[in-house]
RNA sequence: GCCGUUGUAGCUCAACUGGUAGAGCAACUGACUUGUAAUCAGUAGGUUGGGGGUUCAAGUCCUCUCGACGGCACCA
């Protein structure tokens, strides 16, 4: 008898038992037959020859979606896999995984030649020849016995650690294009002529497994898009967001500079430096607004402190130490202990809390020498760091309130943002039954604000969980800056507490917060989203005065003076060039305003005002020009 | 930390298989007195990241080391 098959429409269609998902297609319209490429049957992915056997909801693929774009790289990775193999020779390669990644694919191989972007195009070539070759991609399944058998036979040791792992009675699906057969759950392309438009990217060392024990492969990064089109238009994107790197923006900019003499460790430069301060007064008005006091707690304290902290134990890998009339310091990694000394400073009543320590906080750290990225990896950086001591009954309310803070700063600059609530890690200070209660504490607040919000099961802190905001770089990797920590530790750690109603002492709770996260990383990423043309009021020079010649120095120069007065950042080229000349270096500096002084002007005390990006905006008298930028800042805030 | 790449003037980059460094911009000097993205001419500028080695000869080859870059691992 028939199955009954629901489509994705909602139609319910009656085929034979056996029908394969192309047939299906084919059935339903030519168009569709030409564009499916697999099938999801009852949400699992399959190929598009797999059979329907039973009752079951069917989506057939199509290249245009996600799914469909998926199964083109993987089919993609499969493609290089045995371009690999064909070049190098069985003998000399190991595949490992070749797996599909946000926006391409990539493939892990043992070979002991070392991979350069030469060999890239050599098997970019070799692969074109498969594609033009036009294999079958055909899927077996077989025992797992066999597997081990045939993947013994062509010594491909890694694909056999990964059958180990599977389940004794497992069968195994495998692939086979041409020679070329690999071990894989699918699904694939029906054969390799379907790819188009393809481009290795890089070559890598990445760990077998992704653990640092093992062995490091190379990792052969690609992508791969149905059109040609579509991959230029990728590739494009990729050098757009090489224009906007922040390392040559800043640098470019002249807003900071980095030295062999402090590996990671960032310099900043006059323009970088108002740039940083102005970042710093924008939190700071707000959180004076929020009832948060701010402190400055010392850069070095004794190795003692960071002992009772459990730092020394969780952390002293990442830390900076130095000894001094035999004494041992430790340069602070975080706020928190000092602060804790804060609290503890004076006997605190339940009626004043919560109690809200800020800091701009300078934090050494000691990462690894491969993690260092300009501004968005250093080893020392600024925290806009706030600890909160809270009551039980406190918490949730003031969490709110903080991600209504984050939330707010965000959209200012208008970022988007993805929020992670983390976690217990496996090195964590505490009970079970505390992190319990601070975890769901952190969720029902995120489920309370009806926020989407991602589980990142481990990856706390090591004193409580937290809630992490993730904004985007120019080139999609994903940097973390606020963060939320919830701590019952640390109060223990300290013997914090506060008289309560009844007189007696009551442990509080602490928030550990941070908006912009490290200064420097929210900078870096803020310098890639504008492309480095900021906004006026962040400007390091908001307004750049050109005389015409000479003769206007004169007359530049009290233009000058008025907008200092009113607190503007000016600069006045009195280079002796043309205006012409001028006026491009102006614009390359990506100041917001740049205004022409000659004749004109002088007579009638006004400016020639070209605003970035918009163009000539005409000729406006010297006040009401103050009085329009005044404004245009000042909204901001 | 690991794998790979890389380091030449302030910046951006040249220098064939080894034959002892060159351009543009910037800087400086002078001329031009300039109206919205580069005026012309001249001058000066480098122990080729650092140490060691091979060689008659090293920017170029080897080695150690430092930094940077792309990933991996790490990221409280």
């Amino acid at each position: 008898m028939g199955i009954q098959v629901s489509l994705l429409g909602g139609d319910v269609r009656e085929f034979e038992r056996g029908t394969t998902i192309e047939e299906v297609a084919a059935m339903i319209s030519t168009g569709l037959r030409k564009n499916a490429i697999a099938g999801k049957v009852n949400g699992k992915l399959v190929d598009l020859q797999s059979e329907l056997v039973q009752d079951c909801e069917l989506e057939i693929v199509v290249l245009d979606s996600k799914d469909g774009l998926d199964i083109y790289r993987h089919s993609t990775a499969h493609v290089m896999g045995q371009a690999i193999v064909r070049i190098y020779g069985q003998e000399a390669v190991k595949l490992g995984i070749g797996p599909v990644i946000q926006d391409g694919f990539y493939y892990d191989i043992d070979i002991e030649k070392p991979l350069s972007t030469d060999d890239l195009a050599n098997i970019e070539q070799e692969m074109q020849r498969i594609i033009k070759e036009n294999f079958s991609i055909v899927r077996s399944v077989v025992s797992r016995a066999d597997a081990v058998e045939m993947f013994s036979m062509l010594n491909e040791n890694l694909k056999l650690e990964i059958i180990q792992d599977l389940p004794e009675d497992a069968n195994l699906s495998l692939y086979s294009q041409g020679e070329f057969t690999d071990l894989c759950r699918g699904p694939h392309l029906p054969s390799t002529g379907l790819i188009k438009a393809f481009k290795l990217q890089s070559v890598a060392g990445a760990y077998w497994r992704g653990d640092s024990k093992n062995k490091m492969l190379q990792r052969i990064y690609g992508t791969a898009f149905p059109k040609k089109s579509q991959l230029d238009e990728h590739l494009a994107m990729l050098e757009e967001a090489l224009r906007r790197d922040h390392r040559k923006l800043g640098k470019e900019l002249e807003l900071f500079m980095f030295s062999e003499e402090a590996p990671g460790m960032p310099f900043y430069l006059p323009k970088g430096m108002v740039l940083r301060n102005e970042l710093e007064d924008f939190a700071r008005g707000l959180q004076v607004k929020l009832d948060y006091d701010e402190v400055k707690t010392p850069l070095m304290m004794n190795q003692r402190l960071w002992e009772q902290s459990g730092h020394w134990d969780h952390y002293k890998e990442n830390m900076y130490f130095t000894e001094v009339d035999e004494t041992k310091y430790a340069l602070k990694p975080m706020n928190c202990p000092g602060h804790m000394l804060v609290y503890k400073n004076s006997l605190h009543s339940y009626r004043e809390l919560p109690i809200r320590i800020s800091e701009f906080g300078q934090v050494h750290r000691h990462e690894f020498s491969g993690a260092l990225s300009g501004m968005t990896r250093v080893r020392t950086f600024c925290q806009d760091d706030a600890h909160i001591f809270v009551r039980t009954d406190q918490i949730e309310d003031e969490i709110e309130r903080v991600i209504a803070l984050i939330d707010h700063v965000y959209q200012v600059f208008g970022f988007e943002y993805s929020i992670e609530l983390s976690t217990r890690p496996e090195d964590s200070l505490g009970s079970a039954e505390l992190w319990e209660q601070a975890e769901n504490a952190l969720q029902n607040v995120l489920d309370h604000r009806g926020v989407e919000y991602r589980l990142n099961p481990g990856d706390g802190a090591f004193y409580g969980p937290k809630i992490d905001f993730h904004i985007r770089d120019a080139l999609k990797r994903s940097w973390q800056c606020a963060t939320i920590q919830l701590d019952f530790q640390m109060p223990e750690k300290f013997d914090l507490n506060y008289i309560g109603e009844d007189n007696q002492k009551h442990r509080p709770v602490v928030i550990h917060r941070a908006v912009y996260g490290a200064i420097e990383r929210f900078m870096g990423i803020l310098i890639e989203h504008y492309a480095g043309a900021f906004p006026t009021w962040l400007s390091p020079v908001q307004v750049k005065i050109l005389p015409v010649s000479e003769n206007y120095i004169d007359y530049a120069l009290q233009v000058k003076k008025s907008l200092e007065d009113a607190g503007i950042r000016v600069e006045v080229d009195i280079r002796n060039e043309k205006l012409g000349y001028k006026m491009r270096e102006a614009q390359m500096e990506k100041v917001p305003y740049t205004l022409v002084l000659g004749e004109n002007e002088k007579s009638a005390n006004a400016v020639a005002v070209r605003k970035r990006g918009e163009g000539d905006q005409g000729s406006q008298s010297v006040g009401d020009f103050i009085a329009c930028l005044k404004e245009e800042i000042e909204a901001i805030k």
